[in-house]
DNA sequence: ATTTAATGTGTCGTAAGTACATATTTACTA
DNA sequence: TAGTAAATATGTACTTACGACACATTAAAT
């Protein structure tokens, strides 16, 4: 049995009962600012974790697919569509939820906060996730496999420019990367690895608001994947793991 | 609603109802033996899918954590303890389980078949990965993107010694990445790749089951996580994705 | 003794990773 | 308008990893 399960709070969230496990997923909405990698959070609603901030998350509804539950939440709480999701894991201890049974699939979703964001609801602000120290729940561990599992991502696949306006420079990509990996990089080093990537579509434009030389903007040439529930093996890619 | 929900199902599966979804836990549990990739299936128990095989997997308990229930199947299925698993994916859409609203997560399991295995079960069998071409509920799926999660985690991680006895030759090692990636290595440039890893143990022994020159046995130096549910962030290897 | 079938290295060309320096362009300001 | 500051843009040399490839060695079987 859960441990902190009362009578009260049953009726209090009526979605929770003692004889079943709920299901809910949780977003990490990551945001680019100011050089600054940032995640959205809303005020916890349980009086347990008052003063707490947590991930955006719901009940997985009886009539949609796991899937379709993050696209939702995101839909709801913050107006975004089409927007870039991967699911990172299945949490699901026994006390992770102090009001009862509740096991969660966390997704993390990139977007790109200047242009993007209408935020509806104001309850919500973005966190700096390098100053995140506690959250409720196990929103915390969630928040750093999700972080880990970006960084993964990163390198390997075209995502990133999911965080970013259409129109970007090369410095602000490092200066992404940098913040995203928590490293500093070698400038020359880095354009290479770019460039040698074949991701970016050179506009023949320049910057037009720094207070230096501009650089050239660029786009994300490739198409990053929208839908990542039914990936497909990639034999050349598991090839190239040895030889 | 579930697609092919009916009362008479409901009534033959009391654990599935239509107000609640439910969770639950498969495993892929991989084997190797006779240089073949092998999966342990066990024979459906669903009508609809008589004649199918399916992965080994159970509800989850309200008293279990989410991580616990694959490790108990192993133990109730297989008598199998302490066995590699890793968390894969979790599976929710809508039609996947024809008796109901059946959410799940998939792990998959490293096992040493000749030493490890006393089948207690007699509906259980090892089947070919490579001659898989139709299981039971979405298990096909399941199975095709644990194995790629498997070659993924394979040349970064030490955990492909779960699948050999404890003393093994450099040939039968290559033998078993060939099974699992599906290619064939140079054998030269695979023991470099190999020592330069620095996962192995020479045991300053030789085979003496083999009917030509005998290769040196080595076992396995690094310590294999066993329980991969909390992971660090390695900042080591964050920064050698870029420089 | 010869054959067979594997083990156990080494080399060389190429590609990628890493450390590092100089010239160039624009905005700013004095 | 000339000089300065700050960033862009690019190249080279070193080292390490990858990939294709060949030959000598060892033990078992005949």
């Amino acid at each position: 049995m859960p441990r902190s399960l009362k009578t009260a709070e049953i009726e209090k969230n009526s979605h929770l009962d003692y004889f079943n496990i709920a299901v809910s997923v949780d977003c990490v909405i990551f945001g680019y600012d100011n050089k600054e990698l940032k995640v959205l959070l809303i005020k916890s609603d349980l009086e347990e974790f008052t003063g707490l901030w947590s991930l955006l998350g719901d009940l997985v509804r009886l009539d949609e697919d796991i899937e379709s539950a993050p696209y939702r939440v995101l839909k709801e709480r913050t107006g975004l569509d089409d927007v870039y999701l991967d699911q990172v894991y299945t949490f699901g201890d026994l006390g992770r939820h102090p009001s009862g049974r509740v096991i969660t699939t966390a997704y993390y979703s990139l977007i790109d906060i200047k242009h993007q964001l209408k935020l509806t609801h104001n309850e919500l602000h973005w966190h700096k996730v390098n100053d995140i120290r506690k959250l409720a729940f196990d929103h915390k561990n969630i928040l750093d496999r999700s972080l880990e599992r970006l960084r993964e991502q990163v390198m390997e696949h075209p995502i990133i420019f999911n965080l970013l306006p259409e129109k970007f420079s090369l410095r602000e990509l490092q200066d992404l990367y940098q913040a995203i990996l928590g490293v500093n990089l070698d400038r020359r080093n880095f354009r290479k690895k770019i460039a040698h990537k074949d991701w970016l579509l050179d506009l023949d434009e320049m910057e037009n608001d720094v207070p230096h030389r501009p650089g050239k903007l660029y786009k994300a040439k490739t198409q990053f994947r929208k839908n990542p529930g039914k990936r497909k093996t990639n034999r050349a890619e598991a090839r190239s793991l040895i030889d």
